[in-house]
DNA sequence: CTGAAAGCGCTAACAC
DNA sequence: GTGTTAGCGCTTTCAG
């Protein structure tokens, strides 16, 4: 990049010093007005931009956030960024976002160039394998606020905001249970993932003790959750409900009720947890229990001014869930 | 945030100089082997992490790129930048990411974040409303290249990477007038965008002297295009066909069509222009024309290296579109 | 109200 | 092979 106008170059054709410049340009109530708008207007003739690298250097402070997620793209990440990028702006941060692609060994570069750029704070969302969070905890040490969201750790000396998945997954167990369904297709992600984990302990309390069979079911992507569908539906004894426990798995489900012509909720009732996009593609409407990354967005960047502005202690913050009526059921 | 080790401490406990310890960390030849081994692992044990605004400041070079769009979350974006991380990681760049909410004024605040952080380039898509693109090459004036991608300028001094907008309109006209459809739903996005612009004008051509009904018909959002489906076969006259502009207007589409209860394709064919995943979240799925972000990101990615690496000169370059059989047609 | 000067951490001539 | 030094552009005491 070409040298671009430097404070000292406007010091210089105004006949002022650097400092002078520098004060009036930030509105420094000791400069008179006359060189307050002298400076500026020169300021923007020559379409003057500080110096991150040397305001940076010199403040130790960048006003940058960086972001851990697992992925951008996708069902979730994208509307949680969005959310927070839309706050962070109005207060004159910028995000640095990084993906760790579910990889803990790129999770600790992310890391790593968030140190480099001597971001204000992170925001992080663990990758699905990440055990050790220790490189967290040495930003957390280096008084750089750590907040992390949804795929959060286990223990309890750092700052989380998460979704209800608990509450999320007795809410909509206790439609099912309300509506009499008796034999409910129940389809849930990875077993390894703590908040698959989460999920069903929870859904499973719910029918504990009644005469429904819930048919517990892992799948891992989308197109698992398609087939397997397919293979039950082709039996004779068909479920008359099924439980998601995500968009991806919802739109597997979807495709396959669509390949056997059943109609929701006629033939089956369908009931998801989701971010609330995919449910209103399909007609009628899948009810779901909504964990919303855009919501999620907003109370992480709340606690990150918070813990900011010094209320520093650990906390673990959560997003009530809600139940948003479809017709699916 | 805290004060981290610098290679000023590394030099004092080790009786070195700091440029010793500078030229040690970066594996200069000049130093000894057991001079680098010393600094390399006291500054392993210290956790040293080189400060990015020193380094900048020093050598006016970031290796992080800029990245303007209107908005991360959604169809197609998330995408592109998901692709461009992937490489940018592997060369050692980062991502700044900025949306501009199609909002002319946020993209000048966002170049101006750009220019303040000194990124070694941007990549930019433009906003819908976005008329004037002086601040940009400005950027490039300044020797930080900017790469336009989707929506791009309208002018030819400055850098494009395109989807075939034109080609992949006339490919996918050219399927509906070979399976002779006789009367088309032809759902386009706002008139005013030039991207639509283009699509329509190659698709009308196509046309042009045949027999077939295309009831050109302007929506602006999916509501709008599941709305305008559903008044449309209401009718007694029904369409044989519906082509979609984008994945926003497919969705609604498909929503229509469950309302309606008509099935694909033997009421009706489809086939839309898309990023590739809405298409198959469909049974059947739906024939696409390609329009990839993915592909759109590899080739910015590409065109900006070749640009740092000296081939200055301004082009357009296009990303030939696809046909994707489902069996929506 | 304004100026002088130090220094943030690093790199790269230039010395030795 | 290693050290010395200047300086990137800015902010901020401290001194007028």
């Amino acid at each position: 990049m070409k040298s671009s106008t430097t404070i000292f170059e406007i010091a210089k054709i105004l006949k002022l010093s650097p400092s002078t410049v520098s004060r009036a340009l930030k509105n420094h109530q000791d400069i008179s007005e006359v060189t307050k708008q002298r400076v500026l207007e020169l300021a923007k003739k020559l379409d003057y931009e500080p110096n991150a690298f040397a305001v940076g250097l010199r403040t130790n402070n960048t006003h940058i956030f960086g972001v851990i997620v697992p992925t951008i793209s996708g069902f979730f990440y994208d509307s949680f960024i969005a959310s927070i990028e839309e706050e962070a702006r109005k207060a004159g941060y910028a995000l640095f976002i990084l993906q760790s692609s579910d990889d803990p060994d790129q999770e600790i570069e992310n890391i790593k160039l968030c140190k480099q750029n001597r971001v204000s704070g992170v925001f992080a969302c663990l990758s699905t394998f990440t055990e050790d969070i220790t490189d967290f905890q040495k930003l957390k040490e280096k008084d750089v606020p750590v907040i992390f969201f949804d795929k959060v750790p286990s223990q309890n000396n750092c700052n989380k905001v998460c979704l209800a998945d608990a509450q999320a997954a007795d809410l909509a167990a206790n439609v099912l249970k309300k509506k009499n369904k008796k034999r409910i297709l129940s389809l849930f992600g990875d077993i390894h993932l703590s908040i698959t984990q989460r999920r069903l302990d929870e859904y499973q309390k719910v029918f504990a003790g009644t005469s429904s069979e819930i048919m517990i079911t892992h799948v891992g992507n989308t197109e698992e959750s398609r087939s397997k569908t397919h293979e039950v539906f082709s039996s004779k004894v068909k479920p008359d409900a099924i439980f998601c426990m995500s968009d991806e798995i919802l739109i597997g489900v979807m495709k396959a009720l669509e390949q056997l012509r059943l109609k929701v909720p006629d033939d089956v009732s369908v009931i998801t947890l989701s971010n609330g996009f995919f449910p209103k593609l399909y007609w009628p409407e899948i009810t779901y229990v909504e964990t919303s990354g855009y919501k999620l967005g907003k109370l992480a960047y709340k606690r990150m001014m918070d813990y900011i502005e010094g209320n520093t202690a650990d906390q673990e913050l959560i997003i009530e869930s809600v139940l948003v009526e479809g017709g699916s059921i």
